[in-house]
DNA sequence: ACGATGATGAAC
DNA sequence: TTCATCATCGTA
């Protein structure tokens, strides 16, 4: 019985949401066809002191959506190619996301925007069937079964923020 | 190990 | 207006 996700789930700490979405189902509806994908490795971006996320230095043009409500898609571009996919989490005014980073069958969060055609266009939409994008509810996954980590590619936020353990990813088999 | 490739934000 | 940096990936 999968349910789709609502601004009830988003709306906690980003931690919380993050450990709660891996084992959910990423569904991405486009030109008539619907995919579902098990969300296998998610990072927590954490309000507005967390040295490793975007809103650290304040709110600008670029980051603002995390700072909205709940449930809201931060779509951002990287390294000149790349797009990667938030959701935001917590209240309104507190900046905090969760980076899908990984779903089954694929291996990398660059990767993954590409294989769902996820680009700007999806930036600051609210997650849903209007835009083909949501999130459902999937099997429940024990804590033993998900690996707690550093985040990757965060070296720069200095020695506290990169060693939080803010990474979930499934346990392998 | 490194280059691709362009938006972003901070400095000047 | 310039410049270093970047929540990455593919090739080597």
């Amino acid at each position: 019985m999968s349910v789709m996700l609502g601004k009830s789930f988003f709306n906690r700490s980003a931690v919380k949401v993050a450990h709660d979405l891996i084992g959910c189902v990423l569904v991405r509806r486009v030109r008539g066809r619907t995919r579902r994908f098990l969300i296998t490795e998610v990072e927590a971006y954490e309000g507005p002191k967390d040295l490793a996320s975007h809103a650290s230095r304040g709110k600008t043009k670029r980051n603002e959506i995390m700072f909205g409500p709940a449930g809201y898609i931060y779509v951002y571009f990287v390294y000149g190619m790349h797009w990667m996919l938030n959701i935001v989490t917590g209240k309104k005014d507190y900046p905090a996301a969760v980076l899908i980073r990984d779903i089954e069958g694929y291996s990398g969060p660059a990767r993954l925007t590409k294989a769902l055609s996820i680009t700007g266009e999806l930036n600051c939409k609210l997650l849903g069937k209007k835009i083909g994008l949501w999130i459902e509810s999937g099997m429940s996954i024990s804590s033993k079964n998900i690996l707690r980590t550093p985040r990757i590619g965060v070296a720069y936020a200095g020695p506290v923020w990169s060693k939080k353990l803010y990474r979930f990813l499934l346990k392998e088999k």
